[in-house]
RNA sequence: CGGGGCGUAGCGCAGCCCGGUAGCGCGCCUGCUUUGGGAGCAGGAUGUCGGAGGUUCGAAUCCUCUCGCCCCGACCA
């Protein structure tokens, strides 16, 4: 393609709206535009990326033995409030009613479309398993889109449906798609992670989430350097301590502690280890349901994790109101002693504790040598807290490391949840009916090209991996006396007989210009033709990622470049 | 939804406190020169100052309301 003719507007200034590098980087580079917020319009060589993902995507689940199909975006109400997620979804979905007043959604996800699909069509264990894919447009009003495509409410997500009779053959179809997710992520040329990950909203048994690996990621995940273990910080078991009963406890006392309202306050005054602190948390578990969790002062309480334990979706901390209302006293000074009319749990770490600080219900108080269960009792032990750095791998004798991810696929095994509800059944051999076993595997497509940029730039631009990249290569006449001319458009017409996907920077323009486009751009072969290189009968090559250049007669480019292109190719694949 | 910030030319911004001609840089258009890392000179076009209401002789500027956008926290591909 020619650039004088193509609809690539890059901006020479960082877009006051852009502060994620990604998302600057494709406005700058001309991929996108945003037209509201969270809802982006692909420009002609954003859409070439997104292409191309779709494209590794389809081989992969076709290959995988999926099926492609296309649902539609708008579906009624009565899908939703079958699987009760019209209420359960809540303001993340997008509502609107047709002119009979009918309710309909803009599709964030389809378990009800296709299980509606299935319960009409599919009857038979014979017809068994069955994975059906589509790769659409998602809305999900968000409740705070950000980061150009990263989060958007409207986005490309390429969402897949298994349905299988059994256990053992869902398990095997989950396994399938697993595998199809890291050879299409690996493909891609990102360096992702498979973490163990929660089920969220979407419900289900178990699932595992793919986390492109950048610092500027939202998710946090744990993984041990020394097996394959990792998991979503939110999802992570922690390993219980051993608890320990010290020969003799020291007696409970009262201390004052003016002010100290957070446990950096009290371990500062107090001149002790924040490990040594125990938070008592109040969450609203309920509308006049008020619950207490103890934490280790140097711990994150997990509220997924609390909200499993409790089996409630809601948890919210009380307010203020409520804490003084129930110990007497201000947020931070609530303790377990004494506090009576809740159910308090505590994480295993507490059990491991003795001679601790707590807070006094009292206001500028709290208690020192505390000991469980000598001052209070606990209700329930379990696992509240979030993993962290330094904590013990359950795989192994290894400590645990964090790394920051882009979540840009999550695969889930959903059992019977939809199907049940939705009477999505099948006769097996022996004339049974039976509910299928389902799955349900996404991949954020636009999220995938964003985490690509995420993970490939430089100060100048996007470098992007062969496999994704909008073009192969660029051509860039950099002077302009009649030579460079030819010699460009013959490069160029040569490169697209080899079917290497060119870029000729045709445009009057100085070389400073083309070069810092071509770099902000990120194609990965820059071949650039100037009387300098010409009059030693060479043309210099660059590589984008790694900036070497290298000077081949002219006659050997088409061939270096195929050559080089078709080396990416594969080693990324 | 809570907290912070911002809406002025296509983009990046100044002007606002202290009311009185709407400005700068880049880009865009024309011409000439230039052409290996964001050219020079000359000429030119471009704005309902986010919107509504109010105060005032007069509002980008002051007041009220509203809409939108960005960033930080609770949701998710």
């Amino acid at each position: 393609m020619r650039l004088s003719q193509s609809f690539i507007p890059t901006m020479r200034q960082d877009p006051g709206e852009a502060e994620v590098t990604s998302h600057r980087l494709m406005l700058r580079a001309g991929m996108i535009r945003k037209v509201a917020a969270g809802i982006y319009s692909y420009l002609p060589l954003g859409l070439r990326v997104i292409r191309k993902i779709e494209a590794i995507i389809r081989e992969e689940m076709n290959r995988a033995g999926a099926q492609e199909l296309l649902l539609p975006i708008l579906s009624p109400a009565e899908l939703w409030k079958e699987t009760g997620r019209w209420d359960f979804y809540g303001k993340e979905l997008i509502r609107l009613h047709d002119r009979h007043e009918r309710d309909f959604c803009l599709g964030p996800t389809h378990e009800e479309v296709v299980t509606d699909l299935f319960r009409r069509e599919v009857s038979s264990y014979r017809q068994l398993p069955l994975t059906l894919y589509q790769i659409q447009t998602k809305f999900r009003d968000e409740i705070r889109p950000r980061f150009g495509l990263m989060r958007g409410r409207e986005f490309i997500m390429k969402d897949a449906y298994s349905f299988d009779q059994d256990e053992a053959s869902a398990q095997h179809n989950y396994q399938q798609m697993h595998d199809a997710y890291c050879r299409i992520f690996s493909r891609t040329g990102l360096q992702f992670r498979p973490v163990e990950a929660d089920t969220g909203l979407i419900g289900g048994i178990s699932s595992h989430e793919f986390m492109v690996l950048a610092n500027t990621g939202e998710e946090l995940i744990v993984f041990d350097p020394d097996s394959a273990y990792a998991a979503n910080v939110e999802r992570a078991e922690v390993v219980p301590p051993p608890t320990q009963t010290p020969e003799k406890l020291n007696p409970l006392e009262k201390v004052s502690t003016p002010n100290a309202k957070s446990v950096e306050d009290l371990s500062t005054l107090l001149k002790v280890d924040a490990n040594r602190v125990v938070k008592t948390l109040l969450y609203q578990t309920g509308e006049n349901e008020i619950t207490a969790v103890l934490i280790r002062g140097d711990h994150q309480a997990n509220e997924i994790k609390i909200q499993r334990f409790l089996g409630i979706h809601d948890l919210t901390l009380a307010s203020p109101d409520a804490v003084e209302r129930i110990t007497n006293a201000p947020v931070g000074f609530v303790g377990p002693v004494g506090l009576s009319p809740v159910r308090l749990l505590a994480d295993h770490a507490i059990g491991a504790l003795s001679d601790f600080i707590v807070g006094g219900n009292e206001t500028d108080v709290h208690l020192i040598n505390v000991n469980s269960p000598r001052d209070f009792a606990v209700d329930d032990w379990g696992d509240f807290r979030q993993a962290q750095a330094g904590d013990l791998s359950p795989n192994s004798d290894s400590r645990l490391q964090t790394a920051r991810g882009i979540e840009v696929g999550h695969v889930f095994m959903l059992g019977t949840k939809y199907s049940e509800k939705m009477g999505a059944t099948f006769l097996d051999a022996e004339g049974q009916s039976q509910p299928a076993i389902m799955g349900c595997y996404g991949i954020g497509v636009s999220r995938t090209a964003a985490a690509a940029v995420e993970q490939n730039h430089d100060e100048k631009g996007i470098c992007w991996p062969m496999p994704i990249a909008p073009f192969q290569a660029q051509i860039l006449p950099v002077t302009n006396s009649d030579a460079v001319r030819q010699t460009s458009e013959k490069l160029y017409h040569e490169l697209g007989k080899e079917n290497i996907e060119v870029l000729l920077d045709d445009r009057n323009e100085r070389g400073g210009v083309k070069f810092n486009d071509a770099d902000m751009i990120g194609t990965p072969y820059h071949i650039i033709i100037g009387d300098k290189s010409l009059a030693n009968n060479t043309i210099e090559v660059k590589d984008r990622k790694t900036g070497e250049k290298i000077h081949l007669p002219p006659d050997q480019v088409i061939g270096w470049i195929k050559e080089a292109v078709t080396r990416k190719l594969k080693i990324e694949a």
